[in-house]
DNA sequence: GTCTATATACGGATAGAC
DNA sequence: GTCTATCCGTATATAGAC
Protein backbone atom coordinates (compact mmCIF):
# COMPACT_ATOMS: atom_id res chain seq x y z
CA UNK A 1 0.00 0.00 0.00
CA UNK A 2 2.64 2.58 1.16
CA UNK A 3 5.98 1.55 0.31
CA UNK A 4 7.95 -1.03 -0.95
CA UNK A 5 10.20 -1.28 1.79
CA UNK A 6 12.04 -4.48 2.52
CA UNK A 7 11.21 -4.73 6.54
CA UNK A 8 8.09 -5.99 7.77
CA UNK A 9 8.52 -3.54 10.98
CA UNK A 10 9.37 -0.26 8.90
CA UNK A 11 6.33 -1.23 7.18
CA UNK A 12 4.04 -1.21 10.40
CA UNK A 13 5.80 1.86 11.22
CA UNK A 14 5.46 3.46 7.90
CA UNK A 15 1.51 2.54 8.41
CA UNK A 16 0.78 3.71 11.63
CA UNK A 17 2.54 6.95 11.30
CA UNK A 18 0.57 8.07 8.02
CA UNK A 19 -2.63 7.23 9.74
CA UNK A 20 -1.32 8.95 13.15
CA UNK A 21 0.26 11.70 11.46
CA UNK A 22 -2.83 12.55 9.10
CA UNK A 23 -4.98 12.62 11.89
CA UNK A 24 -3.25 14.48 14.60
CA UNK A 25 -0.80 16.51 12.37
CA UNK A 26 2.77 17.08 12.53
CA UNK A 27 2.98 18.72 16.07
CA UNK A 28 0.20 17.14 17.61
CA UNK A 29 1.00 13.59 16.16
CA UNK A 30 3.09 11.44 19.25
CA UNK A 31 5.66 9.02 18.80
CA UNK A 32 3.89 6.98 21.51
CA UNK A 33 0.97 6.78 19.80
CA UNK A 34 2.86 5.80 16.72
CA UNK A 35 4.93 2.92 18.06
CA UNK A 36 1.33 2.01 19.84
CA UNK A 37 -0.43 1.64 16.81
CA UNK A 38 2.38 0.16 15.15
CA UNK A 39 2.37 -2.48 17.89
CA UNK A 40 6.06 -1.79 18.30
CA UNK A 41 8.18 0.17 21.26
CA UNK A 42 9.43 3.77 20.84
CA UNK A 43 12.66 3.58 20.35
CA UNK A 44 12.41 1.25 17.06
CA UNK A 45 11.00 4.69 15.51
CA UNK A 46 14.24 6.11 16.45
CA UNK A 47 15.88 2.95 15.23
CA UNK A 48 14.65 3.08 11.82
CA UNK A 49 13.96 6.60 10.86
CA UNK A 50 16.35 8.79 12.75
CA UNK A 51 13.77 11.08 14.56
CA UNK A 52 10.08 12.39 14.16
CA UNK A 53 10.94 14.82 12.04
CA UNK A 54 12.45 13.06 9.07
CA UNK A 55 10.00 10.18 10.05
CA UNK A 56 7.31 13.21 9.12
CA UNK A 57 8.87 14.08 5.94
CA UNK A 58 8.61 10.94 4.44
CA UNK A 59 5.21 10.27 5.08
CA UNK A 60 4.43 13.80 3.70
CA UNK A 61 5.81 13.15 0.83
CA UNK A 62 4.23 9.69 0.14
CA UNK A 63 0.72 11.38 0.57
CA UNK A 64 1.89 14.06 -1.90
CA UNK A 65 2.99 11.68 -4.60
CA UNK A 66 -0.79 9.99 -3.88
CA UNK A 67 -1.91 13.31 -3.87
CA UNK A 68 -0.55 14.04 -7.39
CA UNK A 69 -0.02 10.89 -8.89
CA UNK A 70 -3.38 9.81 -9.10
CA UNK A 71 -3.83 12.86 -10.60
CA UNK A 72 -1.51 14.03 -12.99
CA UNK A 73 -1.67 11.41 -15.46
CA UNK A 74 -5.08 11.70 -16.28
CA UNK A 75 -4.89 15.58 -17.30
CA UNK A 76 -2.31 13.95 -19.28
CA UNK A 77 -4.17 11.80 -21.38
CA UNK A 78 -4.27 12.18 -25.28
CA UNK A 79 -6.91 9.76 -26.02
CA UNK A 80 -9.76 11.19 -24.10
CA UNK A 81 -11.93 14.47 -24.83
CA UNK A 82 -11.58 18.00 -22.44
CA UNK A 83 -14.99 16.50 -21.41
CA UNK A 84 -14.00 13.15 -20.44
CA UNK A 85 -11.29 14.55 -19.20
CA UNK A 86 -13.57 16.80 -16.47
CA UNK A 87 -15.76 13.76 -15.83
CA UNK A 88 -12.72 11.39 -15.40
CA UNK A 89 -11.19 13.39 -12.98
CA UNK A 90 -14.38 14.20 -10.66
CA UNK A 91 -15.55 10.93 -10.53
CA UNK A 92 -12.09 9.30 -9.87
CA UNK A 93 -10.96 11.84 -7.27
CA UNK A 94 -14.13 11.52 -5.15
CA UNK A 95 -13.53 7.85 -5.36
CA UNK A 96 -9.24 8.28 -4.14
CA UNK A 97 -10.90 10.63 -1.24
CA UNK A 98 -13.41 8.58 -0.07
CA UNK A 99 -10.32 6.06 0.87
CA UNK A 100 -8.25 9.26 2.28
CA UNK A 101 -10.68 11.32 3.89
CA UNK A 102 -8.16 13.06 5.97
CA UNK A 103 -5.36 13.36 2.80
CA UNK A 104 -6.81 17.01 1.71
CA UNK A 105 -6.48 18.89 5.13
CA UNK A 106 -3.18 17.19 6.04
CA UNK A 107 -1.19 18.23 2.54
CA UNK A 108 -2.71 21.63 3.13
CA UNK A 109 -1.48 22.46 6.67
CA UNK A 110 1.63 21.29 6.30
CA UNK A 111 1.98 23.42 3.05
CA UNK A 112 0.51 26.36 4.54
CA UNK A 113 2.93 25.91 7.52
CA UNK A 114 6.31 25.00 6.19
CA UNK A 115 5.84 26.63 2.33
CA UNK A 116 9.44 26.49 1.49
CA UNK A 117 10.48 23.13 2.57
CA UNK A 118 7.53 22.33 0.72
CA UNK A 119 8.17 23.79 -2.66
CA UNK A 120 12.59 23.91 -2.44
CA UNK A 121 11.63 19.89 -2.15
CA UNK A 122 9.19 19.60 -5.13
CA UNK A 123 9.04 21.20 -8.61
CA UNK A 124 5.13 22.04 -9.30
CA UNK A 125 5.26 25.17 -11.70
CA UNK A 126 5.04 23.47 -14.98
CA UNK A 127 2.84 20.37 -13.91
CA UNK A 128 -0.42 21.16 -14.68
CA UNK A 129 0.00 24.88 -17.25
CA UNK A 130 1.18 22.41 -19.62
CA UNK A 131 -0.89 19.38 -19.86
CA UNK A 132 -2.91 17.96 -22.57
CA UNK A 133 -5.99 18.99 -20.71
CA UNK A 134 -5.23 22.46 -20.36
CA UNK A 135 -4.31 22.79 -24.04
CA UNK A 136 -7.65 21.08 -24.90
CA UNK A 137 -9.29 23.74 -23.16
CA UNK A 138 -7.56 27.23 -24.50
CA UNK A 139 -8.08 24.85 -28.14
CA UNK A 140 -11.55 24.80 -27.83
CA UNK A 141 -11.98 28.43 -26.46
CA UNK A 142 -10.02 29.50 -29.57
CA UNK A 143 -12.35 27.95 -32.20
CA UNK A 144 -15.07 29.77 -30.16
CA UNK A 145 -16.38 26.28 -28.51
CA UNK A 146 -16.37 26.79 -24.99
CA UNK A 147 -16.43 30.53 -23.16
CA UNK A 148 -12.77 31.99 -23.36
CA UNK A 149 -11.35 31.41 -18.93
CA UNK A 150 -8.06 30.66 -17.95
CA UNK A 151 -8.12 26.85 -17.64
CA UNK A 152 -6.22 27.05 -14.34
CA UNK A 153 -9.95 28.46 -13.24
CA UNK A 154 -11.40 25.30 -14.54
CA UNK A 155 -9.43 23.23 -12.81
CA UNK A 156 -9.87 25.64 -9.51
CA UNK A 157 -13.43 24.99 -9.78
CA UNK A 158 -12.83 20.69 -10.07
CA UNK A 159 -11.14 20.90 -7.09
CA UNK A 160 -13.03 22.96 -4.98
CA UNK A 161 -16.21 21.24 -5.30
CA UNK A 162 -14.97 17.74 -4.63
CA UNK A 163 -12.08 18.62 -2.20
CA UNK A 164 -14.12 20.90 -0.37
CA UNK A 165 -16.75 18.82 1.33
CA UNK A 166 -13.95 16.24 2.06
CA UNK A 167 -12.80 18.99 4.35
CA UNK A 168 -16.06 20.10 5.65
CA UNK A 169 -17.52 16.68 5.78
CA UNK A 170 -18.39 16.68 9.65
CA UNK A 171 -19.95 20.57 9.65
CA UNK A 172 -21.82 19.42 6.34
CA UNK A 173 -23.06 16.39 8.11
CA UNK A 174 -23.57 17.78 11.56
CA UNK A 175 -25.78 21.00 9.57
CA UNK A 176 -27.78 18.69 7.36
CA UNK A 177 -28.22 16.20 9.86
CA UNK A 178 -27.20 13.79 7.18
CA UNK A 179 -26.97 9.93 8.40
CA UNK A 180 -23.73 7.68 6.71
CA UNK A 181 -25.94 6.60 3.93
CA UNK A 182 -27.51 10.49 3.46
CA UNK A 183 -23.79 11.55 3.11
CA UNK A 184 -22.91 8.49 0.41
CA UNK A 185 -26.01 9.97 -1.80
CA UNK A 186 -24.47 13.15 -1.51
CA UNK A 187 -21.72 13.12 -2.73
CA UNK A 188 -22.88 11.01 -5.63
CA UNK A 189 -25.30 14.22 -6.08
CA UNK A 190 -22.07 16.15 -5.85
CA UNK A 191 -19.74 14.52 -8.65
CA UNK A 192 -22.97 14.69 -11.28
CA UNK A 193 -23.69 18.17 -10.47
CA UNK A 194 -19.71 19.31 -10.72
CA UNK A 195 -19.86 17.27 -13.63
CA UNK A 196 -22.56 19.28 -15.25
CA UNK A 197 -22.27 22.83 -13.75
CA UNK A 198 -18.41 23.33 -15.20
CA UNK A 199 -19.80 21.10 -19.00
CA UNK A 200 -22.76 23.56 -18.86
CA UNK A 201 -21.11 26.66 -18.26
CA UNK A 202 -18.24 26.43 -20.21
CA UNK A 203 -20.58 25.01 -23.68
CA UNK A 204 -22.73 27.85 -23.19
CA UNK A 205 -20.36 30.28 -25.49
CA UNK B 1 -12.01 44.27 16.92
CA UNK B 2 -12.14 40.60 18.92
CA UNK B 3 -14.00 41.58 21.65
CA UNK B 4 -16.05 43.61 24.44
CA UNK B 5 -13.58 43.11 27.00
CA UNK B 6 -12.13 45.62 29.42
CA UNK B 7 -8.61 45.29 30.06
CA UNK B 8 -6.01 46.28 27.57
CA UNK B 9 -3.46 43.53 28.49
CA UNK B 10 -6.32 41.18 28.17
CA UNK B 11 -7.37 42.65 24.68
CA UNK B 12 -3.73 42.24 23.56
CA UNK B 13 -3.09 38.62 23.90
CA UNK B 14 -6.53 37.76 22.81
CA UNK B 15 -5.40 39.55 19.48
CA UNK B 16 -2.01 38.24 19.75
CA UNK B 17 -3.45 34.54 20.90
CA UNK B 18 -5.78 34.82 17.69
CA UNK B 19 -3.11 35.28 15.06
CA UNK B 20 -0.97 32.64 17.20
CA UNK B 21 -3.24 30.06 17.00
CA UNK B 22 -4.44 30.94 13.43
CA UNK B 23 -0.72 30.50 12.73
CA UNK B 24 0.24 27.66 14.10
CA UNK B 25 -3.16 25.65 15.75
CA UNK B 26 -4.08 24.69 18.58
CA UNK B 27 -0.69 21.81 19.28
CA UNK B 28 2.17 23.78 17.40
CA UNK B 29 1.03 27.26 19.02
CA UNK B 30 3.42 28.33 22.03
CA UNK B 31 2.35 30.30 25.06
CA UNK B 32 5.58 31.90 24.65
CA UNK B 33 5.13 32.83 21.53
CA UNK B 34 1.77 34.30 22.22
CA UNK B 35 3.00 36.68 25.35
CA UNK B 36 6.23 38.21 22.91
CA UNK B 37 3.46 38.71 20.34
CA UNK B 38 1.47 40.60 23.04
CA UNK B 39 4.08 42.23 24.30
CA UNK B 40 3.73 41.14 27.81
CA UNK B 41 5.30 38.02 30.05
CA UNK B 42 4.23 34.54 29.93
CA UNK B 43 2.70 34.28 33.18
CA UNK B 44 0.15 36.96 32.32
CA UNK B 45 -1.51 34.57 29.98
CA UNK B 46 -2.14 32.52 33.01
CA UNK B 47 -3.62 35.43 34.91
CA UNK B 48 -5.86 36.21 32.30
CA UNK B 49 -6.68 32.89 31.02
CA UNK B 50 -6.20 29.43 33.39
CA UNK B 51 -4.43 27.75 31.07
CA UNK B 52 -3.79 27.28 26.88
CA UNK B 53 -6.80 25.20 26.51
CA UNK B 54 -9.44 27.64 28.06
CA UNK B 55 -7.16 30.45 26.02
CA UNK B 56 -7.38 27.78 22.95
CA UNK B 57 -11.20 27.70 23.38
CA UNK B 58 -11.80 31.58 23.98
CA UNK B 59 -10.30 32.27 20.47
CA UNK B 60 -11.66 29.15 18.56
CA UNK B 61 -15.56 30.18 20.13
CA UNK B 62 -14.61 33.94 18.63
CA UNK B 63 -13.36 32.35 15.68
CA UNK B 64 -16.49 30.62 14.85
CA UNK B 65 -18.73 33.36 15.66
CA UNK B 66 -16.93 35.37 13.09
CA UNK B 67 -16.94 32.20 10.51
CA UNK B 68 -21.20 32.43 11.46
CA UNK B 69 -22.27 35.75 11.95
CA UNK B 70 -20.76 37.34 8.61
CA UNK B 71 -22.61 34.78 6.98
CA UNK B 72 -26.31 33.42 8.08
CA UNK B 73 -27.67 37.18 8.50
CA UNK B 74 -27.14 37.41 4.86
CA UNK B 75 -29.08 33.80 4.10
CA UNK B 76 -31.88 35.63 6.48
CA UNK B 77 -32.56 38.94 3.96
CA UNK B 78 -36.17 38.90 3.66
CA UNK B 79 -35.74 41.77 1.26
CA UNK B 80 -33.47 40.07 -1.43
CA UNK B 81 -34.07 37.44 -4.28
CA UNK B 82 -32.19 34.27 -4.12
CA UNK B 83 -30.34 35.61 -6.99
CA UNK B 84 -29.01 38.83 -4.82
CA UNK B 85 -28.32 36.43 -2.25
CA UNK B 86 -26.08 34.25 -4.22
CA UNK B 87 -24.26 36.94 -5.25
CA UNK B 88 -24.47 38.78 -2.07
CA UNK B 89 -23.07 35.85 -0.03
CA UNK B 90 -20.13 35.04 -2.74
CA UNK B 91 -18.95 38.60 -3.15
CA UNK B 92 -18.95 38.90 0.70
CA UNK B 93 -17.53 35.90 1.59
CA UNK B 94 -14.59 36.83 -0.81
CA UNK B 95 -14.12 40.41 0.63
CA UNK B 96 -13.77 38.87 4.23
CA UNK B 97 -11.64 36.25 3.94
CA UNK B 98 -9.60 38.27 1.86
CA UNK B 99 -8.59 39.47 5.37
CA UNK B 100 -8.99 36.52 7.34
CA UNK B 101 -7.46 34.09 5.11
CA UNK B 102 -5.96 31.37 7.77
CA UNK B 103 -9.20 30.90 9.44
CA UNK B 104 -10.95 28.30 6.95
CA UNK B 105 -8.04 26.29 7.34
CA UNK B 106 -8.06 26.81 11.59
CA UNK B 107 -11.58 26.25 11.81
CA UNK B 108 -11.59 22.74 10.00
CA UNK B 109 -8.74 21.54 11.28
CA UNK B 110 -10.25 22.12 15.01
CA UNK B 111 -13.50 20.90 13.65
CA UNK B 112 -12.25 17.62 12.34
CA UNK B 113 -9.63 17.14 15.76
CA UNK B 114 -11.96 17.68 17.90
CA UNK B 115 -15.39 17.30 16.40
CA UNK B 116 -17.57 16.17 19.89
CA UNK B 117 -15.99 19.51 21.76
CA UNK B 118 -17.00 21.28 19.14
CA UNK B 119 -20.91 20.35 18.39
CA UNK B 120 -21.59 19.72 21.87
CA UNK B 121 -20.67 23.49 22.45
CA UNK B 122 -22.73 24.65 19.43
CA UNK B 123 -26.44 23.58 18.05
CA UNK B 124 -26.02 24.04 14.60
CA UNK B 125 -27.90 21.28 13.06
CA UNK B 126 -31.28 24.02 12.32
CA UNK B 127 -28.98 27.08 11.78
CA UNK B 128 -29.03 26.45 7.76
CA UNK B 129 -32.03 24.14 6.44
CA UNK B 130 -34.93 26.57 8.00
CA UNK B 131 -33.37 30.05 6.20
CA UNK B 132 -35.02 32.11 4.09
CA UNK B 133 -32.89 31.22 1.41
CA UNK B 134 -33.09 27.97 1.04
CA UNK B 135 -37.11 28.43 1.36
CA UNK B 136 -36.99 30.54 -1.66
CA UNK B 137 -34.79 27.98 -3.22
CA UNK B 138 -37.43 25.66 -2.68
CA UNK B 139 -40.23 27.18 -3.66
CA UNK B 140 -38.53 28.26 -7.08
CA UNK B 141 -37.97 24.82 -7.97
CA UNK B 142 -41.59 23.98 -6.89
CA UNK B 143 -42.61 26.26 -9.23
CA UNK B 144 -40.33 25.19 -11.62
CA UNK B 145 -38.76 28.06 -12.19
CA UNK B 146 -35.28 26.03 -11.35
CA UNK B 147 -33.62 23.15 -10.89
CA UNK B 148 -34.81 20.52 -8.57
CA UNK B 149 -31.73 20.40 -5.97
CA UNK B 150 -31.26 19.49 -2.89
CA UNK B 151 -30.72 23.46 -1.15
CA UNK B 152 -27.34 21.82 0.56
CA UNK B 153 -25.76 21.59 -2.75
CA UNK B 154 -26.02 24.83 -3.29
CA UNK B 155 -25.33 26.10 -0.29
CA UNK B 156 -21.60 23.60 -0.23
CA UNK B 157 -20.85 24.98 -4.03
CA UNK B 158 -20.89 28.57 -3.00
CA UNK B 159 -18.93 27.63 -0.26
CA UNK B 160 -16.35 25.28 -1.86
CA UNK B 161 -16.24 27.71 -4.73
CA UNK B 162 -14.28 30.52 -2.79
CA UNK B 163 -13.57 29.08 0.44
CA UNK B 164 -11.25 26.23 -0.86
CA UNK B 165 -8.89 28.78 -3.04
CA UNK B 166 -7.83 30.31 0.17
CA UNK B 167 -7.12 26.67 1.52
CA UNK B 168 -5.48 25.71 -2.02
CA UNK B 169 -3.76 29.57 -1.65
CA UNK B 170 0.05 28.74 -1.67
CA UNK B 171 -0.13 25.64 -3.89
CA UNK B 172 -2.80 27.42 -6.91
CA UNK B 173 0.13 30.78 -6.51
CA UNK B 174 3.39 28.31 -7.20
CA UNK B 175 1.69 26.03 -9.78
CA UNK B 176 0.12 28.72 -11.96
CA UNK B 177 3.18 31.37 -10.69
CA UNK B 178 1.55 34.18 -9.81
CA UNK B 179 2.17 37.47 -8.52
CA UNK B 180 0.26 39.43 -5.64
CA UNK B 181 -1.68 41.37 -9.01
CA UNK B 182 -2.26 37.88 -10.22
CA UNK B 183 -3.83 36.53 -7.28
CA UNK B 184 -6.26 39.53 -6.78
CA UNK B 185 -7.44 39.07 -10.23
CA UNK B 186 -7.57 35.42 -10.49
CA UNK B 187 -9.58 35.93 -7.09
CA UNK B 188 -11.92 38.26 -9.09
CA UNK B 189 -12.52 36.02 -11.77
CA UNK B 190 -13.94 33.36 -9.34
CA UNK B 191 -16.02 35.66 -7.39
CA UNK B 192 -17.74 36.45 -11.25
CA UNK B 193 -17.45 32.89 -12.40
CA UNK B 194 -18.81 31.35 -8.97
CA UNK B 195 -21.82 33.79 -9.29
CA UNK B 196 -22.20 32.79 -12.71
CA UNK B 197 -21.87 29.48 -12.66
CA UNK B 198 -24.19 28.60 -10.06
CA UNK B 199 -27.19 30.68 -11.43
CA UNK B 200 -26.43 29.63 -15.12
CA UNK B 201 -26.93 25.63 -13.74
CA UNK B 202 -30.26 26.55 -11.73
CA UNK B 203 -31.94 28.65 -13.96
CA UNK B 204 -31.26 25.93 -16.83
CA UNK B 205 -34.52 24.17 -16.08
C1' DG C 1 -1.48 43.52 37.86
C1' DT C 2 3.11 42.55 36.56
C1' DC C 3 7.42 40.62 37.11
C1' DT C 4 11.34 36.71 38.23
C1' DA C 5 12.24 32.38 39.48
C1' DT C 6 11.07 27.80 39.63
C1' DA C 7 8.37 23.60 39.73
C1' DT C 8 6.35 19.90 37.04
C1' DA C 9 5.13 17.23 33.19
C1' DC C 10 5.72 15.55 28.91
C1' DG C 11 7.78 14.00 24.79
C1' DG C 12 11.68 13.16 21.89
C1' DA C 13 15.91 11.00 21.88
C1' DT C 14 19.81 7.97 23.54
C1' DA C 15 22.50 4.22 26.13
C1' DG C 16 23.18 -0.18 26.70
C1' DA C 17 21.77 -5.04 27.74
C1' DC C 18 20.24 -9.00 25.30
C1' DG D 1 16.67 -5.89 15.73
C1' DT D 2 14.28 -5.37 19.88
C1' DC D 3 13.73 -4.30 24.53
C1' DT D 4 14.18 -1.39 29.30
C1' DA D 5 15.71 2.34 31.50
C1' DT D 6 16.87 6.91 31.46
C1' DC D 7 18.32 11.35 29.94
C1' DC D 8 17.38 16.01 28.65
C1' DG D 9 15.27 19.78 26.39
C1' DT D 10 11.13 22.22 26.11
C1' DA D 11 6.60 23.97 27.32
C1' DT D 12 3.07 24.57 30.54
C1' DA D 13 2.01 26.05 34.84
C1' DT D 14 2.68 27.97 39.61
C1' DA D 15 4.85 30.49 43.71
C1' DG D 16 5.85 34.46 45.55
C1' DA D 17 8.05 39.16 45.67
C1' DC D 18 6.89 43.82 44.46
Amino acid sequence: MLDNSSNKTEQQILEAAYRVFQKKGRAGARMQEIADEAGINKSMLHYYFRNKDSLFRKIFMQSIAEFLGSVIPMLNNVETTWQEKISDFIAHYNTFLTKRPDLPLFVMNEINQHPDEFFNQLQIENILMHTVFFNQLSAAAERGEIRTIHPIQVFVTMLSNIVFPFIAAPIIKKVAAFTDSNWEHFMEDRVRITKEIIINYLEKV
